[in-house]
DNA sequence: CGGACTCTTGAACCATGTCAAGGCGTGTGG
DNA sequence: CCACACGCCTTGACATGGTTCAAGAGTCCG
């Protein structure tokens, strides 16, 4: 299920939102935000399991997560999935869909989310009045070719074990950024997802959460992480075989 | 070797530039293109081989590639190389690179090469008289993400055969845009390039290219690529082991 | 309490990588 | 203009990381 629900006038906008240090605001003056939110008029709750948007849907939109999280996926030639993100609050569902007017991919939350609607039309209307509005949407789009980029790199470059390890340090870092404890956290994907996103098999996933546990760098209790040292596991992750 | 010139005011600008149905004019009119020329102040020109910008220079600018072409690469943290573009006229170099204010990738001509000095402060200053910039700039930027988010799916998802068969239908897809032939071309990167972009060794890309030979849907001469088959190569991309 | 997921673990297999040898082409210096 | 050397490509034999298939154990939820 997905909900459309109006902005009321009394809730929390981008100028007091607690993740303007992450998402659209970053960067702003306390006037420049009271600007932008006129930007943010409508939100969306979406369900658990439920799609946010759908390959082919018409775009007018990027979503910014406020709460919950959402992955997005592709679909190949057979109908198989890839995913290609995980978004946490803060980050910009969309982004790949702004040349032609249909989604090329499919977004679906993990939990129960909601999102910030956020216009295209009403963007461009908006930015001659707010430049640093352009810029930091362009920010925005860098980072996530940048994410992509290096998802390249780690299906290319890497070896199971360091894209597992990798993953692990990447959710810590950002839950962390979010406020959330950076050595304990609840995974909200299945190892399927995770194996599907890294290039590798949900068996191969559980082997290794299992290897690492054995060796005590984690420890995992279904989708529960505890990360018990941070420093070998980045040296798992960045050091090359050599 | 990096030569930068000024642009004579009798020279090609966008206005005038055969390119200009691909690149940042696309969708202008004819008036539009002509506000576009004053972004337009500078080229380089870069010899084979060298870099237009390196991993760690200072970012101040985007570059729309005129003639030649030219390899994006990152670098591990072993210091090993992950190509993630080969990028031809008409297309923009340094969108990785608009978060931080240093470039996260190298960029390296694959031959002689100019390009078009975009400076992002310039873009700015123009953007409020060229609301149209913006959009277009965000439609490249968000092509860029959708082209990595395949890639990334390519990688994840297909097998050597099916990489190695879309990457020739991408090129010669790329070059019949730019008005070369769709069936005959010449590659401008190594086997060990390609394999690297593909995420596979030199050695899988050549018994490929020799397989996909002996099986008649290409004729391969050294960097000479001849397509003679391209439905069963579209196949072949596409189809899915069922 | 039962049924359906989801995860773990083992064993066999396979796609692709690694290592090694040789061929082709091109440019350079004698 | 030839010969030699170097880089790039091809091909073969073998090694291996990760997948596939299969069985069983938790865990969640109605």
């Amino acid at each position: 299920m997905r909900k459309t629900i109006s902005v009321a006038p009394d809730s929390t906008h981008c100028s007091t939102c607690a993740l303007s240090e992450l998402c659209l605001p970053l960067g702003m003056s306390r006037e420049q935000r009271v600007k932008l939110d006129q930007l943010i008029t409508k939100r969306i709750q979406v369900k658990k399991m439920d799609a946010l948007f759908h390959l082919g849907d018409k775009v007018e939109a990027v979503y910014a997560i406020r709460s919950g999280s959402i992955k997005t996926q592709l679909e190949d030639a057979a109908g198989r999935a890839q995913i290609t993100g995980f978004l946490l609050p803060g980050e910009i569902a969309g982004l790949d869909g702004l040349i032609e007017l249909q989604q090329p991919s499919h977004a679906i939350a993990m939990e129960n989310t909601e999102v910030c609607v956020i216009r295209l039309d009403e963007m461009d209307a908006l930015a001659p009045h707010l430049p640093i509005l352009q810029q930091q949407f362009r920010r925005l789009m860098s980072k996530e070719i940048q994410r992509s980029h290096q998802m390249v790199m780690s299906l290319g470059l890497l070896l199971s074990e360091q894209r597992v390890a990798g993953f692990l340090l990447n959710m810590s870092q950002r839950l962390s950024a979010l406020g959330y404890s950076s050595t304990q956290f609840v995974l909200r994907m299945s190892r399927e997802d995770i194996g599907n996103y890294l290039g590798l098999t949900l068996e191969t996933v559980s082997r290794l959460f299992s290897r690492f546990g054995r060796e005590g760098l984690i420890r995992v209790h279904q989708r529960e992480v505890q990360l018990l040292n941070l420093d070998a596991l980045r040296e798992l992750a960045g050091a090359s075989c050599d």
